[in-house]
DNA sequence: ATCCCGAGGG
DNA sequence: CCCTCTGGAT
């Protein structure tokens, strides 16, 4: 079997698996739709999903949450982790969304990764979950199971974003983050793999375990 | 104890 | 490069 068969063959069974439909988190507004996944870093669905409905229905303009006091903004997100950083961060990228975007947000990776509190893994996911624009968002579970498959040997997200193009078949770069994350945190944790269990061990090179 | 659907700052 | 920030899961 080559090394394409293998990829193959892993990401019929990531689908199988994990579907192929990602959920987006709740929101009214593109804007939104960025805080939450703002808020989502190191933080688990859960956190966020509570956080989330009173958060937005209390801030329903970009303008408001722009104004607000930064310390209600953290009372509506203490459900998560590193709240003071991010209400911070959420006050100010706001800011930035009134004052240079006219309250839009931006479609581009350039224009993204200028708003406080956005990364290159956040604008990416934002890209994606947004506009449908393809792209490999690595956060730490993509980059930590790419390389125990051996799909990728970079030492930084930004080479490993890059090597997945350059294997993975375009339909599958967006869905392929969801998939890895589910993967990520029930069988391929970060700790001690359950290879046992796991339904991509046939086609795995185990890279890094 | 260590790591998490990261990013900013020193 | 390093450190910090958060509460929660394991």
């Amino acid at each position: 079997m080559t090394e394409q068969e293998k990829v193959q063959k892993i990401l019929d069974k990531l689908d199988e698996t994990y579907g192929v439909e990602k959920q987006n988190f709740y929101h009214r507004e593109p804007w939104q739709l960025l805080l939450a996944i703002m808020l989502s870093a190191q933080s688990t669905d859960k956190q966020v999903d509570e956080a989330i409905p009173a958060f937005f229905d209390r801030f329903t303009a970009v303008e408001a949450m722009a104004e607000a006091p930064v310390e209600e903004i953290e009372h509506y997100i203490q459900s998560v982790g590193l709240y003071k950083n991010k209400a911070k961060n959420i006050k100010k990228c706001c800011g930035q969304l009134v004052e240079q975007y006219g309250g839009a947000v931006p479609d581009t990776m350039g224009e993204l990764l200028k708003l406080a509190g956005v990364g290159r893994k956040t604008a990416n996911l934002f890209l994606s979950d947004a506009f449908g624009i393809p792209g490999v968002t690595v956060d730490t579970h993509v980059f930590r199971i790419s390389r125990r498959l051996g799909w990728a040997e970079g030492k930084t997200p930004e080479a490993v974003e890059k090597e997945l193009k350059e294997c993975l078949p375009e339909e599958h770069w967006i869905r392929i983050n969801f998939q890895l994350i589910y993967h990520g945190r029930a069988v391929c944790t970060a700790r001690k793999a359950r290879c046992a269990q796991c339904p991509l061990e046939e086609w795995c090179a185990k890279k890094g375990v």
